[in-house]
DNA sequence: TCGAAAACTAGGAATTATTCCTAATTTCAT
DNA sequence: ATGAAATTAGGAATAATTCCTAGTTTTCGA
């Protein structure tokens, strides 16, 4: 059971008013401003906690590092493999479809109502 | 220009023969045995090096590491956010016409022709 | 309203996957 | 064959994340 904690709402808050993916280390930028003590493991520990219950969603970039979305609308995310920034777009899949033909092939259980995609965004590539 | 390095071979045949989606930790293993001098750096730069060239695909999973695949054939991932396993599975999508909505939305480039989805596995679900 | 049990926190140490550094070796074009 | 460029082994350094502990806050039944 969980019981209430300032520092966990204030967590949730940054997520929910971000459009930006932000990484632990931003969030915790964020709240520490507001909350001089908050400590990092605090943040680190919240933001696994939140996505645990599926209040956000944790995203894993190949870029160093997780992002955080709250995912207020449907969409998908595009992610670059160089810097690590997630894009969000929207795109009409049937995700109920894909996952009753994903459990005939794999021994797999439940998914998320978002796909991902990897590739290169435009200010990364213009940089080779 | 990338010059020939039997190392680099032998990393290449490892993510190619391997239908596992093996970590960087479990490549090194591998070639560790039929090379005894082999150093982990090497196998990790060399993932990285084939990853950039094309050769292999480098995913990221929401459990700790990276894993590499060869994509012999076309396929998407279902990833298990609990224990990182990455499960291959066919479903039949226009990434051609994905990439060109992207496009039309956020300032992305390309796109690799896979899509991942993330959930749980049967094996995590039950243990819970 | 009080007190005990459970949940949570701050702070910092520990962990761990990955990258970086350097001197020595290998590759390859000429 | 020779020199420049690429690569390696080995280990140190980095950095994101988790773990640990003692103290604090929250919850809830009496």
């Amino acid at each position: 059971m969980r019981n209430y904690s300032r520092q966990r709402e204030q967590i949730l808050d940054v997520v929910r008013k971000s459009y930006e993916h932000p990484t632990a280390e931003e969030v915790y930028e964020i709240v520490h401003k507001a909350d001089e003590k908050i400590s990092k493991s605090t943040v680190y520990r919240n933001l696994n906690e939140l996505a645990e219950d599926g209040k956000i969603i944790k995203i894993s970039t190949l870029a160093n590092g997780y992002r955080f979305d709250y995912m207020k609308s449907k969409h998908h995310h595009a992610i670059c493999n160089e810097c690590g920034k997630v894009f969000d777009f929207e795109y009409n899949l049937d995700i109920q479809d894909i996952q009753n033909q994903l459990k005939k092939q794999v021994p797999f259980d439940t998914i998320l109502n978002c796909i991902t995609v990897v590739g290169t965004c435009n200010e990364c590539k213009n940089k080779n």
